[in-house]
DNA sequence: CGGTATGGAGAGCGGTGCTCTCGCTTGAGA
DNA sequence: TCTCAAGCGAGAGCACCGCTCTCCATACCG
C-alpha cells in the first residue's frame, strides 16, 4: 500500500502486520489465553526476543488485536449498512444487526476478545474507545436520520424514565446525539445489550439445547429491537 | 457437616474444599487466566504435585469452580425469590433479576467464569448444565405459577413467530414447561439474554461513559422484561 | 564516510502445568 | 492383630511461558 519511506520502515510495518496476522491465527485456534509470543515468533522464523522490538509486551499485542477487532467489526457493520438505501431506515437497522452477527460468528475468538471476559489484569487503554464506539454510533446515526425526517416513533410513556436514568440519558444525548430525544438513547442501549447478550449466549454456548440454531431468534429480536427504538 | 466415615475421607473432603476456596480467592484477584495451581498449593503449604491428588488438572479445578458458581448464583436467586410471597408474581420476577445482579457484582470474576468467554480449549462437561439451568428454571417457574392462576398476559400477536422459531419454542416448551404457551418461552429467553447482556456490559466495562452506574437502567429493564413476558 | 539508531540472536531468570518416582501413613481384610 | 495395598505428600524434572539483557550486524543520516 503506502510505501514507507525507507526500506527499514516498510519492513517494520510489514512485520508488524505479519505478527498480528499470525497472532490472530493463533487466537482463532487457542483463544486469548493461548496466545503465546514465543509461538508467534517461532512461526515467523524469528527468535522470541526479536518480537519485543515490535510489541513491548503480550498485553500490547492484545491491545492491538482488540483495536483491530473493534475496527473490523465496525467496518463490516458500516459497509453492510451503507449498502442499504438511506431512506430504508428499518432495513439499515436490520442490516447492521445481521452484519454484527455474521462478523461475530466468523471470528468467535475475536468477538470473545472484545465482548467476553476482560483479559486478566489487562486494562483497556483509551485508544480502544474510539474503535469500540463505531457500532453504537452507527446505530445512533440511523436513529438520527429517522428523527430528522420525522419517522422516529417516540418511546411510549407508559413507563417514564426515573429521574436519575433521565439525567443519564440527557448527558448521553448531549455528548453523542443532541438532536435525539434522550429516552431514545436508553432504548438504543437496551437494543445494544440485547444484541450482544444474544450473541454472547450463542457464541459462548449458553443457548445450546434451547433455540439452536438461533438465526430466527436473532432475526426476530432484531425486528423487535427496531420496534423498540421506534423505527418505522 | 457430614462427618466422613474415615479420617482420611474427612481430610480429603476438607482439603478439596480448601483448595477450591483458595482458588476462588485467587480468581477474585487475577481472574481465570491467573489461576495458578502452584500458587494455590503454595498458599496451602503443600507442594504443587500434591494438588494433583485432588484435581487431575487445572481444567478440572476450573470445572469445579464453574459448577460451584452456577450453584451459588442459582441459590442466591432462589433464596431471594422465595422471600417474596408467592402471589406477588411480578415482585418475584424483579427479586430474581436483582438477586442475579447483586450476585454478579459481588463476584465479577465468578460471573466472568460462567458467562464470559469460555476458557480456551475447555469443553463444559454435562455436570454443568443442571447447575446452569437453575436460574432459567426459576424464572420459568414464576411464569408457570402466573399462568396457572390465569394472570399471565399472552404475547401480543403483532409479530407472530416464524415457523422454525415456533417449532423451537414448541420443543423447548415440551421439554421444560409443557403447561406454558410456547411463545412465552421465547419472551423469557429474550428477557434472559437481555439481563445477562446488560450484566456483561456492566461488568466488562462496556457501559463506562454511558449509563454508569447502571442501577436504574437495570431496574428499568427488569420492569420492561416483566412486561415483555406478560407478568401483571 | 563515520557515527548512530535499529533490530535480530542468544543466554538466562523466574514462573507455569504436569509427570514420575520415592517413601511414609492409613485403613481394610485375612 | 498383622499385612499389604491404597492413599498421599515431597521432590526432581520436563517443556513451555513472558520478559530482560547483552552482543553484534546492518541500515540509515548528517
Amino acid at each position: 500500500m503506502n510505501a514507507g519511506r525507507t526500506a527499514r520502515e516498510r519492513a517494520r510495518a510489514e512485520l508488524t502486520q505479519e505478527i498480528k496476522d499470525e497472532a490472530r491465527r493463533q487466537l482463532a485456534v487457542s483463544g486469548a489465553g493461548g496466545l503465546s509470543l514465543r509461538a508467534v515468533s517461532r512461526e515467523l522464523g524469528m527468535v522470541s526476543s526479536a518480537l519485543y522490538r515490535y510489541f513491548p509486551s503480550r498485553d500490547e499485542l492484545l491491545t492491538a488485536l482488540i483495536i483491530d477487532a473493534y475496527n473490523s467489526l465496525g467496518e463490516s457493520a458500516e459497509q453492510a449498512e451503507a449498502k442499504v438505501p438511506s431512506t430504508k431506515l428499518r432495513d439499515r437497522w436490520l442490516a447492521t444487526c445481521h452484519a454484527i452477527r455474521s462478523w461475530a460468528r466468523t471470528r468467535p475468538h475475536e468477538y470473545a476478545l472484545i465482548y467476553g471476559s476482560p483479559v486478566p489484569g489487562y486494562q483497556a487503554p483509551m485508544d480502544t474507545v474510539a474503535a469500540a464506539s463505531r457500532v453504537p454510533l452507527l446505530m445512533i446515526g440511523i436513529l438520527r436520520d429517522a428523527n430528522t425526517v420525522g419517522a422516529l416513533d417516540m418511546p411510549k410513556d407508559d413507563r417514564p424514565l426515573t429521574p436519575i436514568l433521565a439525567a443519564q440519558a440527557d448527558a448521553l444525548a448531549e455528548s453523542v446525539a443532541p438532536d435525539l430525544p434522550p429516552p431514545v438513547l436508553i432504548s438504543a442501549l437496551t437494543a445494544l445489550t440485547q444484541i450482544f447478550g444474544m450473541l454472547s449466549f450463542e457464541l459462548f454456548g449458553q443457548l445450546v439445547g434451547s433455540v439452536d440454531p438461533s438465526d430466527e431468534f436473532y432475526a426476530a429480536s432484531a425486528e423487535r429491537m427496531a420496534d423498540l427504538v421506534g423505527l418505522p
